[in-house]
DNA sequence: GGCAGTTCTATATAGACAGCATGTC
DNA sequence: CTATATAGAACTGCC
């Protein structure tokens, strides 16, 4: 349904235009815009000239310092977000740390925050209705094609926000902004009338297909040839592939790749000799160790299989962390990389030749397309080499253009990639290797040197007051053991201070009635440590 | 000389799910 | 079918 409104023009940008006139309604709006930093500008920009009722003002106030210091130290990216929201205006999109996403939507759902500019995030997934939504931008950068239109599934995903019954909205509105009359024509055209493309079968991306095929092997579900194919000819996949025949050749492909990489055995039987077909319907599959292993990881086995061969190769370089941070950053799993830009290029070029005598990784040909991913993944490995170098998010998001809610997806990967390739080398006997990786995972894990790993291990220390502690001589178990309870207590708080000692055995008693006493939120894990 | 405001130019471009076993500042 | 918003540099004009 269409309908014509009346917005005042104050401004050049029909997008503020239209915002204001949403405050003065007393309604919501969500904007939906294509890059991150265009989220952040345009959140901005409304803020500049929102007025806010006195009555919000104060818990707007309170709302922007909890933003600003949802870190241990606030970033630029903070800080742009704190000033916006004192104006009841927000940015979202994946840079942003988690608790700082949740207090969007959160103080958004209450009514507080009148406007969120997002990026497609907020449109899967979380249910966050507004009574207006406005989709700014229709094109999005995707290469190699560059500029190009959104999905028309995507575009419904946004336009599906507008409404908001708890609120005793009747309708929601959705606009989108079109500079020209043909423009106008091609939305039209494209979104309002436009169908749906078809739902792609996820099965057709080959890593998924990889992964299904291993684990269908791996639990017994198909044991031979044939019953793997008649699976497939009755997916999704199938169905919309139309041609059997060329998907019978791809699974053809994967499990000639398993069989190589040692993930399933293909057992031919003979036994029924001369008729060729029968004897193919007979050909039996099984699942190796290794592979039942890499299913159960739910790892694609192509990675599966170049972790192996990177730690395999570890023998014959000159291993150090940066080793292991490389082989993590040039899987697939870890994809999309950090860019390298054209000024960077120089630099990132010269660590890969500094390096290139620990990488496990093999090192593509500078004429090769693939040269470009390579040097990515060595500056994604930088990246995560400064993480456990205790560097801080600012310089991290300066340096890198890394945001904190990305290094956290970053940390979760290659956590889980480092966890997957510690079982990988205690399958394959590679035990020398087994302390390294571990020491690493716990490394990013907290962001810390290695110096700080004894400290690490304490409950509730993390790399801030370990590098306190270390800074001042307690380097380990022992020293926490002879450190005096009143310095312990200066660095690190009494509550935590009483809770490292009572970790290394001294239960001081006569402190425990004190700990009960000045009970305060935020304690309860020291709280059940006592009582344990 | 220093600044505020403007125009010009170079540059980069959305997102998020898998294992496992619990507790960061 | 290959665009555009943004950030930051460079520039201008004013005091």
């Amino acid at each position: 349904m269409q309908k014509t409104l009346k917005i005042k023009h104050l401004y050049e940008h029909s997008v503020l235009n239209i915002c204001l006139d949403t405050l003065e309604r007393k309604k919501q709006a969500l904007v939906f815009v294509n890059s991150k930093s265009s989220a952040e500008a345009e959140a901005e920009r409304i803020s500049a000239k929102v007025k806010i009722d006195g009555s919000d003002r104060d818990k707007l106030e309170l709302l922007a310092s909890n933003v600003l210091n949802a870190l241990d130290k606030p970033t630029k990216q903070c800080q742009r977000l704190a000033l916006c929201v004192r104006s009841g205006v927000a940015f979202h999109h994946a840079g942003l740390h988690s608790q700082q996403r949740e207090l969007i939507e959160d103080n958004f759902r209450s009514g507080l925050i009148k406007i969120i500019c997002a990026t497609p995030t907020l449109a899967y997934g979380l249910n966050l209705p507004a009574f207006r939504v406005i989709v700014r931008d229709l094109k999005r950068f995707s290469s190699p094609r560059g500029m190009s239109w959104i999905p028309v599934l995507e575009f419904q995903q946004f336009c599906g926000r507008a409404g908001r019954p708890d609120f005793n909205d009747e309708y929601g509105e959705a606009l989108c902004i079109a500079e020209t009359d043909s423009e106008k024509e091609k939305i039209f055209d494209n979104y309002i009338n436009g169908e749906t493309e078809d739902i792609l079968s996820k099965l057709a991306v080959e890593p998924v297909l990889r992964t299904y095929v291993l684990s269908l092997v791996a639990t017994e579900y198909a044991n031979t040839k044939k019953s793997l194919m008649d699976f497939f000819k009755k997916t999704f996949y199938a169905h919309q592939f139309g041609d059997v025949r060329q998907l019978e050749e791809i699974i053809k492909r994967i499990l000639k790749s398993l069989k190589e990489w040692g993930f399933i055995e293909i057992i031919d039987n003979k036994n029924e000799g001369k008729e060729g077909r029968k004897e193919e319907k007979e050909t039996g599959l099984e699942a190796t160790i290794l592979g039942q292993r890499v299913s159960q990881l739910y790892l694609d086995p192509y990675t599966a299989h170049y972790l192996i061969t990177c730690m395999r190769r570890a023998e014959t370089k000159i291993l150090k962390d940066f080793s292991f941070l490389q082989m993590l950053s040039y899987t697939i799993e870890m994809r999309p990389l950090l860019t390298v830009k054209v000024k960077e290029y120089d630099l990132i070029e010269q660590k890969a030749n500094e390096f290139s005598s620990s990488i496990l990784s093999l090192e593509p040909s500078m004429f090769e397309p693939e040269y470009e991913e390579y040097l990515k993944s060595m500056k994604t490995a930088l990246f995560f080499y400064d993480w456990i170098n205790e560097v801080d998010e600012e310089t991290l998001l300066e340096k890198f253009n890394v945001r904190p809610g990305e290094t956290r997806v970053k940390l979760d990967l290659a956590d889980w990639l480092l966890y997957s390739s510690e079982e990988l080398a205690k399958l394959i006997k590679l035990h020398g290797l087994i302390k390294e990786i571990a020491k690493i995972r716990m490394r990013l894990k907290y962001g810390a040197k290695e110096e700080l790993l004894p400290l690490l291990r304490f409950k509730n220390i993390g790399r801030i007051r370990a590098r306190k502690l270390y800074q001042n001589k307690i380097k380990d178990i022992e020293d926490v053991k002879k450190a005096d309870l009143s310095l312990l207590t200066q660095l690190i708080g009494k509550m935590v201070a009483l809770s490292i000692k009572k970790q290394v055995g001294e239960d001081l008693r006569e402190e425990k009635v004190q700990v009960k006493e000045t009970k305060r939120k935020g304690q309860t894990s020291i709280m059940k440590y006592d009582e344990e």
